[in-house]
RNA sequence: CGAGGCGUAGCGCAGCCCGGUAGCGCACCUGCUUUGGGAGCAGGGGGUCAGCGGUUCAAAUCCGCUCGCCUCGACCA
């Protein structure tokens, strides 16, 4: 139907489809409503259908703190289909879990001179460990006489707890590589808090390893950097650009930061995933020395990679319409929604039953099957609400089914209805799944492919942003202060220095000095 | 941290200008009819009007302060 039109039509990635259907009272999706002249979308408009589709889609709302969320069932079930996966990757590349702890002395902190100034600015600090009734306000606060001798910061990442324990994990060159991977929440204490793009406390996995040499640690940062690009390309369905970020835009306490890079439907980029190369900085802030084959004393080298739930908004702004979310099948919680109708008792007996076998023998062949049998609400009601909620595929089966022995197939991302037996819909499920997989990854392949700019002067760079945002493929001639300026005027940072690609040197395009190669520009979240 | 906006029922809002019994829609409860794209009718329950202080016979409404939230910037996975 339309969606897939507007959506496929090139050059119109930041640009959500027009309405169609017409919503009623509670259900508003305003920016859609607001875009009735089909022009650029304003940021804020998604902005306002991001809140509302994660918040009526069910996955997450905000907590009574600030910047921290409660993640709900239905997002809870999206992140452990996103978990589950990544885990086994982990785990089938050699790496094992362990679990360290989720307070840093401030005195570890300090041990990596770049680690703590890039995250002193947002470090939440624990300075009691008792807290006390005044007993004439009644009011309860810290005890004054209970504050800790060293303050803990909430770990804002692990390199230096891990690092602290790594020294005595690792004697000599046998006791390498250490490939040790942790789930865990962290704190942030941000600025601007946006649910699942950027929350003060997050959830995520971090990546820490040990190496005898600088090689072998650097392979191991680009071979987890593929695993991401993989896994987000297969499983979320969004295209990535893998690259090297800058030295400005660098990970604190690394030597070389890698990422994936994606495109948002709004014209923003977003960092999905990073790898670095620690080179031997943590093992020589932590004198993590090991013993080489010939017998002379070394200082390790070390990688840590992470992704988080931050992911789970890149589906959303990667995938959503004007009805809500979209998920991959991979990752969706429910894969099949089966809606019966009835217009009476004995039919309801009839087509709930006939619902039920259906989600049995789909259920059977490993698939994610919900009958939606509410008597609560009608049909309606239900196609709406499971639209909102990314389901790929629905099933209706009512009377007429029944009768027939068919089912009527409704597919979310393009809107297509057919009806069909209901042999032919059980053997077909598991291929279209897997089509509606690589379609929602070719149409997000093909809007960010329309939305990537190959630019040679700064003015058209500028129009570009201002207009409509998206990838820029620009020179830039390696300095810092140039990327400053550049950001300070445009607002774009360089995302990343691309791996892939077209490696032709050129003039850079805010100075005219020698460029080795393009790098990508984008305003990102 | 800067700039805007908003705090009234679970949610979304009106009432505030011009002080005088706290309202509407959705949701919820009961009953009946309904069920193929967000059902209809009837009845019902639910409120320290964010908090504190002030003005007044009387404050959701006027004044002051505080707190919280959202959006937009600077900062960041």
């Amino acid at each position: 139907m339309a969606a897939t039109a507007t959506h496929e039509r090139q050059g119109e990635y930041n640009r959500p489809p027009i309405p169609r259907s017409h919503f009623h009272r509670c259900l508003t999706f305003a920016p859609y409503y607001k875009n009735t002249e089909n022009m650029a979308l304003p940021m804020q408009a998604v902005s306002e259908w991001y809140a509302e589709v994660v918040e009526r889609a069910g996955l997450a709302e905000h907590s009574p703190i600030r910047g921290c969320m409660t993640i709900k069932p239905y997002g809870w079930a999206l992140w452990e289909n996103i978990q589950r996966p990544l885990d086994e990757a982990f785990k089938a590349t050699g790496h094992t879990n362990a679990y360290f702890p989720l307070f840093i002395p401030l005195s570890f902190l300090a041990r990596e001179a770049a680690h703590v100034e890039g995250f002193a600015q947002e470090c939440a600090v624990v300075t009691h460990y008792r807290i006390k009734t005044d007993p004439v306000t009644k009011s309860v606060a810290p005890d004054p006489e209970a504050e800790l001798e060293e303050p803990l910061v909430v770990r804002p990442t692990s390199e230096t707890i891990i690092w602290n324990t790594f020294k005595n994990w690792i004697r000599s060159y046998r006791d390498l590589p250490l490939l040790i991977n942790q789930w865990a929440n962290v704190v942030r204490w941000e600025k601007r808090p946006r649910l699942f793009l950027r929350t003060t406390e997050f959830l995520w996995q971090e990546g820490h390893t040990a190496h005898a040499t600088a090689e072998e640690a650097l392979a191991e940062a680009r071979r987890m950097l593929d695993l991401y690009a993989d896994f987000i390309q297969n499983y979320l369905a969004i295209p990535v650009v893998k690259g090297r970020k800058t030295p400005h835009e660098r990970f604190a306490g690394a030597v070389e930061t890698f990422t994936v890079e994606t495109l948002l439907i709004d014209g923003k980029a977003l960092q999905a995933g990073t790898s670095h190369f620690l080179g031997q900085n943590f093992a020589k802030a932590f004198e993590v020395r090991f013993l080489n084959a010939k017998n002379e004393l070394e200082y390790v080298w070390a990688t840590s990679w992470g992704v988080s739930t931050r992911l789970i908004g890149a589906v959303i702004l990667s995938h959503g319409d004007e009805k809500g979310l979209i998920l991959p099948p991979r990752i969706a919680p429910i894969q099949g929604v089966i809606v019966p109708i009835w217009r009476n008792e004995a039919e309801e007996k009839q087509v709930v039953e006939a619902a039920y076998r259906l989600a049995d023998s789909l259920k059977k062949a490993g698939f994610r099957l919900h009958v939606d049998a509410d008597p609560q609400h009608r049909p309606g009601w239900k196609f709406n609400e499971w639209e909102m909620k990314g389901v790929p595929l629905r099933l209706v089966l009512g009377p007429r089914e029944v009768a027939e022995g068919t089912v009527e197939v409704a597919w979310r991302h393009t809107g297509e209805k057919r009806t069909l037996s209901l042999e032919a819909a059980i053997e077909a499920f598991p291929k279209w799944l897997e089509t509606i997989q690589t379609e929602l990854f070719q149409r997000a392949y093909q809007r960010i492919k329309a939305s990537t700019f190959t630019v040679d002067s700064y003015d058209e760079m500028r129009t570009i942003l201002e207009e409509k945002g998206g990838f820029i493929l620009a020179h830039w001639d390696g300095n810092t202060e140039t990327e400053i300026a550049i950001k300070e005027e445009t607002g774009a940072t360089i995302r990343c220095i691309p791996l892939e690609g077209s490696q032709e040197p050129g003039r850079c395009i805010y100075t005219g000095r020698p460029s080795v190669q393009r790098v990508l520009f984008a305003r990102a979240y």
